[in-house]
DNA sequence: AGCTATTCATAACT
DNA sequence: TAGTTATGAATAGCT
């Protein structure tokens, strides 16, 4: 009787954290710890109960993001825009924060339509950075009824800046 | 002799991933949890080399992130700001893309400045969502010089967007 | 794309 | 609040 059984495998093995030199490997690695990773975040949100996001490249350049409620919003409030609680420390003898936060708001109309077109996912792995703010849409898929209202927000964002910008002149 | 080792402890104990009932536990598993998350987001960027950014929100509404090279870097590449080869599918008819990050390209100017004030540090913990970018900065601080700066820099988004809205009515 | 031994993360406890 | 430990979970190397 053969009492030395042979490991089927060596198991995990320890790694040095530095950029892995076989490129075959990396693309494994990039796979299967982004996929820990991910998982990592989505349990850190149900269980800490607020928003999460984390936004990383494979190595080919490709965006890869998980969000919740979405990426978008976890950016937006964290750059300060649609939570007014995030402006808690502002000064309140400057309008700035306020008409600034204003343009930028108006960036964000895109967003409600966007997420209907993706439908209830949270999940925009593998939704190219581009896609990702109206602002960086090409027209070129817009029909007119679209287009006017690109022009719209446009004009809103010119206006609003331009407010901004007079009142820097005094 | 006792046999019979009692045990320290329980050791890990499975828990079901959901909105943590007891706030006190809420707390340190939060702080847990945040120190592995961001250590395993840390390990993804060195092994597989790209950039990688996470975001949450402590119990309380306190913003945490990481990033590398910084957060708002992640963040600027993923809108698809800064970063040529993500537009490599825009279509080349339309010069929508361009403009459009001309137009937000100014809005990073203060990138460069605001690292130099927080130094080499990559981790941004605990940096307010509101000093990320240099639109939501309070003008109360500004000197003269920097005023001007911010004027200019407000005047020149505001051209590239009366020019994308000027080219929108045609 | 799966398996398994092993390392790593962490819930409960101190 | 910080440190310990037993156990759950993630994953490196293999198939």
């Amino acid at each position: 009787m053969e009492n030395i059984v042979k490991k089927k495998n060596m198991g995990r093995q320890k790694i040095e954290i530095k950029k892995m030199e076989k490129k075959d490997r990396l693309q494994v690695t990039f796979s299967k710890r982004r996929k820990g990773l991910f998982k990592k975040v989505e349990e850190f949100s149900k269980l800490c109960g607020g928003d999460a996001a984390v936004l990383v490249r494979s190595p080919g350049g490709k965006p890869f993001s998980w969000g919740t409620p979405s990426v978008e919003h976890v950016i937006n409030r964290y750059i300060g825009l649609n939570n007014d609680d995030a402006h808690q420390n502002i000064s309140s003898g400057s309008s700035v924060t306020t008409e600034i936060n204003g343009v930028c708001e108006n960036m964000l109309v895109g967003e409600a339509m966007k997420e209907k077109e993706i439908g209830k996912k949270q999940s925009f792995e593998e939704l190219k950075g581009d896609e990702l703010f109206w602002w960086n849409k090409s027209i070129d898929d817009l029909d007119l009824q679209q287009l006017e209202e690109f022009k719209v927000a446009l004009e809103r964002l010119k206006s609003t800046i331009m407010a901004r910008a007079n009142t820097m002149l005094f």
